[in-house]
DNA sequence: TTTCTATTGACCGATTCGGTTTATTATGCT
DNA sequence: AGCATAATAAACCGAATCGGTCAATAGAAA
C-alpha cells in the first residue's frame, strides 16, 4: 500500500474517484475492480499491485473518507456558536467542504452505513466506533432556542432543513461540477435569512 | 405474461416488490434474477415462466410503476387549488400515496430515470414520454404567489420544501413500514403550517 | 388413468469475478 | 554504457455467477 501512496497526486485522486464511484452505487459485492480499473484509465493489474485485494482497498477508501469528515469537523466546529442558524451555517459548511474533496465521498459514505457485506463488516466496524462521536445529533445540543418565536417548533424547522440538506446531496449526479455546491450553499443562506427573519422574535434581529 | 396475471395477488406482490428493490438498489445490468427469485421466495425458473426474460420483467415492473404515478395524478390532482401550501399539499399526497402502493417503487423509479442500459432503452424511452407532463416543474404554474410578504423568496421556500420531500425518500430503509409514510406527511403538514402563518401577509391568514 | 399446468433443481454456455503470472517497458544507479 | 529494479499491462487462472433452458415431478382436472 506504500506502492500507492508513492505514485503521483492526480493518479491517485483518478483512482479514488473511481473507487468512491463504484463503491458508492453498487455496494462492495456488485462494485468490480475491472470497472474501477476501466475507471481510473488504468489496468486492473494495477489496483493489485498497489493494494493486495478488494476489501483492503475498499477499507482504505472508507478510512480516507471518514478522515476527511473527521478533520474538517476537527477544524471548523466552535462549541461556541449557539444561534440556531449560524450553528446550521457552520455544520453544513464542514459537511460541503468535505463534499468539495471527492465528488463521489458523500455517496459512498452513505452506502458505507448500509453495507451489509460481511467482507468488511469487521473493519467498518472500527471506523464507525471513532466516528460516532461527530454525530449530527450530538452536533445540535446547547444551542438557544428561545430566539424562536411562540408557535415556532425549532426541532421540525431543523428537521426539514437536514432532509433538504440531504435531498440535495443525492440529487447530485456523479460528475457534478464543484460550483453548483457553492450556488446551493448560496442558496441555503438566502434561506436560512429569510427563515431567521420571520421565525425569530423582533428583538432577536 | 398472462401467467403471471392469473396467480394470487399476494404472490405477484411478492415478486413485484423483490424486482423493485433488486432493480432499484442495483440498477438494471447488476440486478440479477436469481436474487429476485430468491428475495421473492420462489425459484429462479418461475420468473422465466411468468416473464420471458430480464427485460421484459424490468419494463413491466416500469410500466406499473409509472401507471401508478400517473393515475394517483389524473385522481387526485386539481389545478384549481391555486394556494401555495395547498397545492404543495396535494402534490404530496399523490406522492406519498403512490409510495404506500409498493415499498420500492421511488427508489425504482429514480434509478430508472438514471438507467443507462441498452438493452432496456427503447422501451424506456417509450415509457417517458407519456409521462412527461406530469412534472413537477408544471405542477406549480398558476399558483397565487402574492399572498407571500415581501422579503419572502417563495421560489427558494418551493425548492427548499420539495428538496426534504426527497431527502426523506432516500432517507428511507428498503423495508420501511408504511405508518413512517404517515407520521412523516404529519410532520410535513404541520411544517407547512408553521410557513404559511410566518411567510404570509397577515391579511391572508 | 390421462391430460394439462405449476413448479423445481439441475444444467447450459457465456461472461465476469477476484486475483496471479509473465513479459515488457521505464527508471534509476554506477 | 550496462545493469538492476520498479512500474505497468496483457494474458491467463479457476471459481463463481450470469441469463436462460429443460427434463422431471407433483397436483389438479377430466
Amino acid at each position: 500500500m506504500e506502492k500507492f501512496l508513492n505514485i503521483s497526486k492526480e493518479k491517485q485522486d483518478q483512482i479514488i474517484e473511481a473507487g468512491l464511484k463504484a463503491f458508492g452505487q453498487n455496494g462492495y459485492k456488485k462494485a468490480s475492480i475491472s470497472d474501477i480499473a476501466a475507471s481510473a484509465g488504468i489496468s486492473k493489474a494495477m489496483i493489485f499491485y498497489y493494494f493486495n485485494s478488494k476489501k483492503e482497498l475498499y477499507l482504505y477508501l472508507a478510512d480516507l473518507c471518514c478522515g476527511i469528515v473527521i478533520n474538517k469537523v476537527k477544524e471548523h466546529f466552535d462549541s461556541s456558536v449557539n444561534d440556531f442558524f449560524d450553528r446550521l451555517k457552520m455544520t453544513s459548511e464542514i459537511k460541503m467542504e468535505a463534499l468539495k474533496k471527492y465528488h463521489g465521498s458523500f455517496s459512498f459514505l452513505e452506502s458505507m452505513y448500509k453495507e451489509k457485506d460481511e467482507e468488511v463488516q469487521d473493519g467498518l466496524k472500527n471506523l464507525m466506533s471513532g466516528i460516532q462521536e461527530t454525530a449530527e445529533s450530538l452536533a445540535f445540543y446547547e444551542v438557544d432556542l428561545s430566539k424562536f418565536k411562540d408557535g415556532v417548533d425549532s426541532q421540525l424547522a431543523l428537521k426539514f432543513l437536514l432532509l433538504a440538506a440531504q435531498g440535495f446531496i443525492h440529487e447530485l449526479p456523479s460528475d457534478y461540477e464543484f460550483e453548483v455546491i457553492d450556488k446551493f450553499i448560496e442558496d441555503y443562506y438566502a434561506w436560512l435569512d429569510i427563515m431567521k427573519n420571520n421565525f425569530y422574535k423582533e428583538e432577536y434581529l
